[in-house]
DNA sequence: AACTCGGGGCT
DNA sequence: AGCCCAGAGTT
């Protein structure tokens, strides 16, 4: 292939893999908690984390999901609010969804027993080409090839591959290379390797391409061009959306209002103040917010809703029939740890404890 | 191929 | 303020 034939003029796959696992062995990360020990389940938790989410936040996340929940067998009957307050902050929710999902899927289906070939650990929830490879990779130390931020940038500058980084023709290329050189033994080491290189080494801005191993043949490196490559990706402007919230006391026992959010769209099968799509009626401003998310921006207004109560819930059923509104959607706030048992998008927490302790005072 | 999914870290 | 991060699922 194209790819095979571009690596012959600078350096077998032989020679890189040998290359990146002493690299690994001498510079690479050695100490990341999914490392040891490297099970299945493990991994899979980790690896669904560290989707688009960096290792340094990812960290206190996954110490305090195995402390909760430890096995494949706890996370398939634990309660999704408890899975949801505990992602709560790493945003990308469905990937939590899909965990226990892949849980689910695993115990139930698959009678327990994790899948071992890549085409079988691909068809768990969440879990891609990437995160197939990886899997294979760490958990069982077989061929499982990866490509991901890391090794798009680490290849494309190696190998001097042109185009917009994510186009469809780019990333065939990558996963040829991928295929090609990965080895068919120390597959764990190797891959490790590839994102160490990228996270440590090959980073974004000020590489460190005089301890590298691939200087020499380096395209990128030799003509100069490692601010070119990767090609930056073209930027496009996201639009701003109005949101409109309500903030609901009953004074009588001193709880506010939440509901559970759909299970699809944003913070899906999170709690949240209720949100509506128009400005109440009567309502006066409690105050306000702005969070900026991948593809738009949010500015949040929060109503407060004083007297008539049941009216107004029994209109918001009706204006979002897909909002659930059981008896038990209410918080009560003298009580923190209600809050904190449920999974809650992160500036609506803000707002509530910021608005909560002022009324205290 | 484009769009939808968060939130934090860094410059 | 902008860009990136161990991407996947949907349309």
């Amino acid at each position: 292939m194209q790819a095979a034939n571009k690596l012959k003029k600078q350096l077998t796959a032989a020679k890189f893999a040998e290359e990146v696992l002493t690299w690994q062995h001498q510079h690479g990360r050695h100490d990341l908690p999914w490392q040891q020990p490297a099970t299945p389940y493990r991994v899979l938790v980790s690896e669904i984390m560290l989707q688009q989410t960096q290792v340094s936040t990812v960290i206190p996340y996954f110490q305090r999901w195995m402390q909760a929940l430890p096995t494949l067998e706890a996370l398939a009957s634990a309660n999704e609010d408890e899975v949801m307050a505990l992602w709560q902050g790493l945003g990308y929710y469905s990937r939590a969804r899909n965990l226990q999902k892949a849980a689910h899927y695993i115990v139930h289906e698959l009678n327990g027993k994790f899948p071992e070939e890549l085409e079988s650990i691909q068809k768990i929830p969440g879990v891609g080409r990437y995160t197939a490879g990886a899997i294979r990779s760490f958990a069982y130390d077989t061929y499982g090839p990866i490509v991901d931020g890391n090794v798009r940038r680490l290849f494309c500058r190696i190998f001097g591959i042109e185009g917009p980084p994510t186009s469809s023709a780019v990333n065939k290329e990558l996963w040829q290379y991928a295929e090609t050189l990965t080895p068919e033994k120390n597959n764990r080491r190797f891959a490790q390797g590839l994102l160490d290189l990228g996270a440590t080494l090959c980073t974004k801005r000020n590489p460190s391409c005089q301890d590298c191993p691939f200087a020499s043949s380096c395209v990128a490196f030799q003509e100069q061009r490692i601010t070119e490559l990767p090609n930056p990706k073209a930027k496009k402007a996201i639009p701003t959306k109005i949101g409109h919230f309500l903030w609901i006391e009953n004074l009588e026992n001193n709880s506010l209002r939440l509901v559970k959010r759909p299970s699809k769209g944003i913070w899906a099968s999170l709690w949240s103040l209720p949100e509506v799509s128009e400005k109440p009626l009567e309502a006066e401003l409690k105050g306000s917010f702005k969070h900026v998310f991948s593809h738009y921006k949010l500015e949040a207004k929060v109503w407060a809703m004083t007297s008539a109560n049941v009216e107004i819930m029994n209109h918001l059923e009706e204006a979002n029939p897909e909002y659930q509104l059981p008896t038990d959607a209410v918080a009560d706030l003298e009580n923190s740890k209600t809050l904190n048992s449920l999974g809650l998008p992160t500036p609506i927490r803000a707002f509530i404890e910021t608005h909560w302790q002022t009324k205290a005072e």
